[in-house]
DNA sequence: ATGACAACCTGTGGGC
DNA sequence: TGCCCACAGGTTGTCA
C-alpha cells in the first residue's frame, strides 16, 4: 500500500484530529508485528500530548511529551481516524484512544509494519537513512556522486534508502521512465546530466502524487478514509504488455530483485 | 562496502 | 466451483 505520498497523506490526514489531543490509552491487539509490539509501549504513552504529527522516510513519527511513538505502515498497513468505539475489524492491531473520543486505529494484514516508543529522536531504524528526497540535499549531484563504483542496476540503487529515502517500486518504475533511464543499467554508469533528470523526475512525481493524495491500488484510504488519485497517471507501472503512451511500443517487463520492473525499451535507455 | 537473497505475513487473482 | 501457485505498495538480516 503505502510509499512515500500514501504515508504523508495519511499524516496530513491525521495531523489535525491528534495534534493537541492526549493520548488515553493504547489498546494492542496484536503485538506480533515486523517487531514486536513493547509491552510497556501503553503505559508509557497514556496520558500525553501528542505535539507534532511528523514524517521521516516512510515512519510516522507522533511526537508525545516525553517519548515519540514511530509506526511504519509496511506494505498493508494503513492509520485511520474513527471513533474509538467502532467495531473492530480483522487485523485492526491497534487503537491509540484519544480524549475526544476518537482513536487512531492501526489495520495491517500482512503484518510488516511496525510501531516503537523512541526515548529520543534516536533509533537504529532511522539513522543510516539517506537524504529525503524532496529535500534540497537530494538532487543530482548526490545520486551521481553516491553511484560511484556501483554496478547494481539504477533502479535497484535508487531504491536503497542508504541512498534515498521514499521511492518504492512504483515510483521507481515511474522516475525512470520519466528519465528515459533504462531501470537495469548499471548504477555507475550514468551521467551526471542524466541523474539531474532522475532526480527531478522523483521529485516531480513525489510532488504530483502526494498533491493528489497518494496512488490508490487496491483499497488504500488516508488517514481521513479519501482514496488517492495518482493511479490514473501512471506511465508504466501495472502496463505491462500495454502501449507505451509516449511511442505505442510495447512495455516490457523484468525482475530485479524480486520486484517488477516494467519500462519502454524505446523510450528508455 | 556491495550485492544477492531469504525472511517476515496475508490476501487476491489467474490458470487449470 | 475450487485448488494451487505466483505475486503484491517494504524493509531488514545474513552471508559470500
Amino acid at each position: 500500500m503505502p510509499e512515500l505520498p500514501e504515508v504523508e497523506t495519511t499524516r496530513r490526514g491525521i495531523e489535525p484530529h491528534v495534534v493537541g489531543r492526549r493520548v488515553v490509552s493504547v489498546i494492542v491487539r496484536q503485538a506480533s508485528l515486523r517487531w514486536p509490539v513493547e509491552a510497556a509501549l501503553p503505559k508509557v504513552a497514556a496520558g500525553q500530548a501528542v505535539l507534532r504529527a511528523r514524517r521521516r522516510a516512510k515512519y510516522l513519527l507522533l511526537d508525545l511529551e516525553t517519548h515519540t511513538l514511530m509506526v511504519h505502515l509496511g506494505m498493508s498497513g494503513s492509520l485511520r481516524v474513527m471513533p474509538a468505539g467502532a467495531p473492530t475489524l480483522f487485523h485492526d492491531h491497534v487503537d491509540i484512544v484519544l480524549d475526544d473520543g476518537n482513536c487512531l486505529r492501526y489495520n495491517d494484514p500482512r503484518r510488516f509494519g511496525s510501531l516503537h516508543l523512541l526515548s529520543s529522536d534516536e533509533h537504529p531504524l532511522l539513522s543510516n537513512l539517506g537524504p529525503e528526497p524532496l529535500s534540497a540535499e537530494f538532487d543530482g549531484a548526490w545520486l551521481y556522486h553516491r553511484a560511484r563504483g556501483r554496478r547494481a542496476a539504477v533502479k535497484q540503487f535508487i531504491m536503497d534508502g542508504h541512498v534515498v529515502v521514499g521511492v518504492g517500486n512504483i515510483y521507481a518504475n515511474e522516475a525512470l521512465f520519466m528519465a528515459g533511464i533504462h531501470p537495469a543499467r548499471a548504477a555507475g554508469r550514468i551521467s551526471l546530466e542524466r541523474y539531474r533528470r532522475l532526480a527531478e523526475a522523483i521529485k516531480v512525481l513525489l510532488l504530483a502524487a502526494i498533491e493528489q493524495g497518494g496512488t490508490t491500488l487496491r483499497d488504500f484510504v488516508g488517514g481521513d478514509g479519501k482514496p488517492g488519485y495518482f493511479a490514473q497517471q501512471l506511465r508504466v507501472y501495472g502496463r505491462a504488455q500495454l502501449a507505451c503512451r509516449q511511442c505505442a511500443g510495447i512495455l516490457r517487463e523484468i525482475r530485479q530483485g524480486n520486484r517488477s520492473s516494467v519500462y519502454c525499451s524505446n523510450c528508455q535507455r
